[in-house]
RNA sequence: GGGCGAAUAGCUCAGUUGGUUCAGAGCGCCUGCCUUACACGCAGGAUGUCGGGGGUUCGAAUCCCUCUUCGCCCACCA
């Protein structure tokens, strides 16, 4: 594969087949779009990105021999908070830190490490044969996107959908900025809660509360309970005496509080809860804010506190209520705690300003588009992940405290007395109320704001560009399903928004690639598999064709990182003997085949050998089932339904069986050469999409092909009516069946490869089939016969065998029968029948059955119940013969 | 806590609306073969309570219930 891989690769980008153009042959015909999920800029590929794109290539390569102009666009994505973290990380080797080197050169440091950087998982996807069309590739922050997503922005606020808010939000204190929820990964942890003691003021007793973050507290600003709790009512408006802080907080009553729980008394902290928060608005509380963004304790906390680490402050205000014989108890407690998506830390819910997308009505008409069923998922049952998350959706926090992205496009007035705000799509220099300074927010956007807007802006929106015209709405999105709120809902409600249309109809969510243990393959983990290094072992064919055909509709794949030769044997076996068959077929042409139709000197009907209709049959059968499986993204079906007919047909029978012809002195061989490569050719088309190198170089190779012709826009084979021949798949089989039954005797009594034998085959009351007399040479051959006979055998010692159809093999082994063993083996295959038998007029005794079961299924049962007969009576017979007792 | 999915050969998985000899494929394993396309191959072979239990049906790997195990998504009960 190294040998020609690359090449073939340059070839075709040097020839333009990845342009939608190149493949138009509808003229004008509904296009085919798909988006790729553009990788990051400092993504290095990974398995996760081989299956993606394999996935994606597969059925655009599809598309593309069906004459539709196909697009696969192609991009990368800043990634915000992934990129500025690689570079900080730089920086940190150097000992700076971004806030040492200032705003601009930091930016302009990271621009230069990503230009460095940013093309190299792009050329990667060309290592596994990616056909995306490089020369529309857009970048995220782009000028061009830049300027979509401004005009998103503005859009959005002018329609009162983007708004400034003073909220608690997702706050990472190691990325030291916000997150949106999406970005909060809630993970299961067994942590602690703590029952604490709050001293009522006026001493008296005391209020137990429960938390599960005790540092809290010294922000607290009140202790809630349920207006109807009696345990609690005669407390409400009374004062407690906080301890550590020694502060006054009043006991308010909130329905929010749940009584069952814990003491039924909540500690209240506005500053440091989403849930507090809102009970302190409705309270009127005051909010204390007692952390810094690193997420250390703030001045507003006692001396001894500040600048403690969360954690530290936590068990240090654990130890002084147990000091102070205020701690009840503390008891374990398992619950979900976010944490950062990009670096793993705990998310602390913080208070800030923030910038938020009214999510309530983008979600409606997204909701709506899967009711009325626009959009269809794979699997379906991720639809309900989908609905689910929209019908519960929160307003979208878009702003974050980072450098690297868009800056938010909104401009402060610094003048004494002016509060203007301005939100513009283009730089603004002065307040346009009072002509004085302006200040550009300091944040940028949330990366998926960009991502949101592919499908349209990376072709040009909100110029309306013939390119837009032309590719949106785009047809399939091909996504790993973690990325389904993120980016796959967000672009259906920007599309329908922005657009007036959904950005596609069709949902593919592939499954995640793990390892044996099913554990996600990860670089941290280190159980990943470097697709680059399949590639350069076994080629980027065996790579995809394994990846393929080990996954269905949505399921994981799970490969062996400790195996990586058993992990891609398929796909390398495979993609050889697709070689060597081609090796063959091409190399016993002996010119231009003749054709199969169409021209005078056309193969006429009466020229076809049984093997010659049999194959061409099963050829046509195999286009209408690979193309049913493309088209229902049942791509491992696909593949396998190819596979069988190439291996197990084409190589195994076909190719046998013409070997005589082509070789030797019998007649037919300019029709076999003409069959085999016609049949070969529509395997290689039909394998295209999947392992587009090895069918391209065999292809390319067939003699008459015009020196630039590519497979990759070739005609998708079509099925041929008039190629449908049961007489001769039956036929066939028949002769299939007999040398596999004389074989299996020859195995059985260990007969040399070299030795021939002798076979007869008869049948009670009938002609044996004509199929064995049409294909003699064919058994013989492949059975290594010195005779085969039509006309049975008065010998009695040999080994037997029975066809299905009740035809009997016989084949006379002399001495080196053990007649013992035979009459045993004749006997166990009797029983066997006869235990059939028994049970199949049961079934057709059974009254119930004869009268519910459909008619055919009953005749069906009945033709079983009279070819198992004639078997069995065969079988007897033969015992009878050699004397078994 | 709410929702969803999976469990089939030693491993990874097919089995498409219940019905052909339906219990399969690839890898691995066993036996014999370098048969002039291919040993990354050829021929033959072994291996299963279709997770457990119950039910529906003339008939269940397939539909229903339940249990067990695993996985995914969602969640401001402190």
């Amino acid at each position: 594969p190294s040998a020609i891989e690359s090449a073939l690769y340059a070839w075709w980008e040097e020839r333009g087949l990845f342009s939608p153009e190149a493949s138009d042959r509808q003229a004008g015909g509904t296009p085919y779009v798909i988006m790729m999920p553009p990788p990051n800029v400092t993504a290095v590929l990974h398995m996760g990105h081989g299956l993606n794109n394999t996935v994606q290539d597969v059925l655009v390569r599809f598309e593309r021999m069906r004459g539709r102009r196909a697009l696969w666009l192609p991009g990368t994505d800043h990634a915000g908070i992934a990129t500025q973290n690689v570079v900080e990380r730089l920086l940190a080797r150097e000992g700076l830190t971004r806030f040492d080197v200032g705003r601009e050169a930091f930016v302009e440091r990271v621009r230069s490490h990503v230009h460095e950087t940013g093309a190299v998982i792009l050329e990667q996807l060309k290592a596994i044969g990616s056909s995306a069309d490089w020369s529309r590739t857009y970048f995220t922050l782009d000028d061009d996107l830049s300027r979509a997503v401004r005009e998103a922005f503005v859009t959005l606020y002018d329609e009162g959908l983007v708004y400034r808010g003073h909220y608690i939000i997702n706050w990472c204190p190691r990325c030291l900025t916000a997150l949106s929820n999406e970005e909060a990964e809630k993970e299961e942890t067994d942590g602690k809660i703590w029952h604490l003691r709050y001293p009522l003021a006026d001493g008296g007793g005391h209020v137990v509360v429960a938390t599960t973050r005790p540092e809290t507290m010294l922000g607290d600003t009140a202790v809630a309970v349920h207006p109807d709790d009696d345990r609690y009512r005669h407390l409400v408006g009374r004062e407690l005496r906080l301890p550590v802080v020694d502060r006054l907080v009043p006991v308010v009553a909130d329905d929010a509080v749940d009584p069952a729980f814990g003491t039924g008394a909540v500690k209240v902290t506005p500053a440091h809860d989403p849930a507090d928060f809102d009970i302190g608005r409705r309270h009127d509380l005051p909010t204390i804010d007692v952390m810094t963004p690193e997420a250390r304790i703030s001045l507003a906390a006692p001396d001894r506190f500040q600048g403690l680490d969360r954690f530290d402050a936590r068990a240090r205000v654990v130890a002084e209520f147990a000091e102070a014989g205020l701690l009840e108890r503390v008891e374990p407690h398992r619950h979900a705690v976010g944490h950062c998506y990009r670096c793993g830390t705990v998310i602390e819910p913080r208070l800030s300003d923030q910038w938020f997308v009214r999510m309530a009505p983008l979600a409606a008409p997204a909701l709506e588009k899967y009711r009325d069923g626009t959009l269809r998922f794979l699997p379906e049952r991720r639809g309900d992940d989908y609905v689910q998350w929209l019908e519960g959706i929160r307003d979208w926090c878009i702003s974050r405290q980072l450098w690297w992205g868009h800056r938010i496009p909104v401009w402060y007035c610094q003048a004494e007395g002016c509060a203007r705000t301005t939100v513009s799509r283009t730089e603004v220099d002065a307040c346009p109320a009072c002509g004085g300074a302006v200040k550009q927010d300091e944040d940028v956007l949330d990366t998926w704001f960009s991502s949101w807007l592919v499908p349209f802006s990376s072709l040009g929106w909100p110029a309306r560009t013939p390119d837009l015209a032309t590719f949106y709405p785009g047809h399939t999105l091909v996504s790993a399903p973690e990325i389904l709120f993120f980016w796959v809902a967000r672009m259906i409600m920007s599309g329908l928004h922005f657009m007036g249309d959904v950005p596609y109809t069709h949902i593919y969510l592939h499954g995640t690639v793990r390892d044996t243990q099913h554990r996600k393959m990860s670089k941290s983990l280190g159980n990943g598999i470097d697709p680059l290094e399949v590639v350069e072992r076994y080629g980027a064919d065996a790579l995809r064709y394994s990846l393929v055909s080990g996954m269905s509709v949505g399921t994981d794949v799970i490969l062996d990182p400790g195996d990586l030769e058993g992990s891609f044997a398929a796909g390398r076996n495979f993609a050889n003997k697709l070689w060597n068959a081609g090796r063959f077929i091409l190399s016993n042409l002996d010119g231009v085949p003749r054709p199969l139709a169409g021209s005078p000197e056309a193969v006429r009907a009466d020229e076809y050998t049984l093997a010659d209709r049999w194959i061409l049959a099963r050829c046509d059968a195999t286009v209408r089932e690979a193309t049913e499986a493309y088209e229902r993204f049942r791509l491992n079906e696909a593949a396998g339904v190819v596979y069988r007919f190439l291996w197990s047909d084409l190589a195994d029978w076909y190719i046998e069986q013409i070997k005589p012809r082509l070789f030797g002195d019998l007649s037919g061989g300019d029709v076999a050469r003409s069959v085999a490569l016609q049949t070969f050719d529509v395997a290689l088309r039909l394998l295209q999409p999947v392992m587009p190198f090895v069918t391209e170089a065999l292809w390319r190779r067939v003699p008459g092909r015009p020196a630039d012709a590519s497979i990759s826009v070739a005609e998708w084979p079509r099925q041929d009516a008039r190629a449908e021949d049961p007489v001769a798949l039956a036929e066939f089989e028949l002769v299939q069946q007999v040398v596999g039954a004389i074989r299996g005797i020859r195995a059985e009594y260990g007969v040399q490869p070299g030795q021939t034998v002798r076979a007869f085959v008869s049948r009670n009351g009938h002609a044996p089939s004509a199929a064995f007399e049409r294909e003699r040479g064919t058994i013989v051959r492949m059975a290594r016969l010195s005779e085969f006979s039509l006309a049975g055998s008065s010998e009695p010692v040999g080994a037997h065998a029975v066809l299905p159809d009740g035809t009997a093999v016989f084949v006379p082994l002399g001495d080196a029968i053990d007649v013992g063993r035979e009459c045993g083996r004749l006997g166990t295959e009797a029983d066997r029948l006869g235990a059939l038998l028994i049970a199949q007029e049961k079934k057709l005794a059974n009254e119930q059955f004869v009268a519910r079961a459909p008619a055919d299924v009953v005749a069906r049962e009945r033709e079983k119940l009279g070819a198992w007969a004639e078997q069995r009576e065969v079988l007897v017979r033969k015992r009878d013969l050699l004397g078994c007792r």
